[in-house]
DNA sequence: ATAAATGCAAAACGTTTGCCATCGG
DNA sequence: CCGATGGCAAACGTTTTGCATTTAT
């Protein structure tokens, strides 16, 4: 089920792409990337940040996250892991849990779809964000 | 905690969004419910429907249902329940089961934030989309 | 050599906004 | 009557696309 479908061109932008999301603690969305990228190669398109993102996140490189209404995110393909959301400032932060299959087992006898998988974020108020309220 | 401010002027195009939304067993997308409401308000405008849409979900009539890369989607509002997407086709369709505190509580010691919420969807096939593969 | 990738500009997409006219309470 | 809402068109932010040029293999 891995897809190990490396057959993907090396350039110089994907390079630059991969070595950022490496080095990159955070969950940088395209155009965040794009500036960062961008001090690397200046005359990178945004187009191009697109593309190899989509490219890289096809051949197992990142990973494309989808949080509902809001852009998507990047991250480097690590461990599969959940995610909590800054509803005040959007951050995103890793759960050190994995995932099991145990959800969906649950969700098995009440729906007549073929369950492939799930989304779960947990939604929160970051400690910088907690504070500002205070 | 229930949002009771039903304080919301009900215009004639509120009343069709409801009404449409009441009979509805689908999970319209904006636009698919302009379609629909222009056929008894030809002349309404895609922004007031998108207006409509953000004042009946904000005064608790329908709910939002922001889904992980794609449209925004809408339901009356009912009990709450988790919803399961047709990765062929994308049709969505209501889980039984009701949302708990349980998930919540399980990452409670995973992390810093202040978890205030979560959106689990599931992703799967759904009967028609499995019977077309075949 | 050649298929794939780039940069650029323009388009597409879903959604929001500013404006002034109109309507509902 | 007045403030909330409507219609329209234009703007918005994000993402995709067409095309001629360059690049990696």
């Amino acid at each position: 089920m891995v897809d190990m479908a490396e057959n993907i061109k090396m350039t110089r932008q994907r390079r630059v792409i991969l070595d950022i999301l490496d080095r990159c603690e955070t969950h940088p969305s395209a155009d965040e990337l794009y500036d960062l990228v961008r001090k690397k190669l200046p005359k990178i398109s945004l187009a191009t940040v697109y593309r190899n993102l989509d490219a890289l996140s096809e051949a197992g490189l990142v990973r494309k996250l989808e949080f509902s209404g809001c852009q998507k995110r990047f991250d480097k393909t690590v461990l599969d892991h959940y995610h909590i959301r800054c509803q005040a400032c959007g951050k995103i932060e890793d759960l050190p849990s994995e995932p099991g299959r145990g959800i969906e087992r649950k969700f098995l006898p009440q729906t007549e779809f073929e369950i492939t998988g799930h989304n779960l974020e947990l939604i929160g108020i970051c400690p910088d964000c907690r504070r500002k309220v205070r």
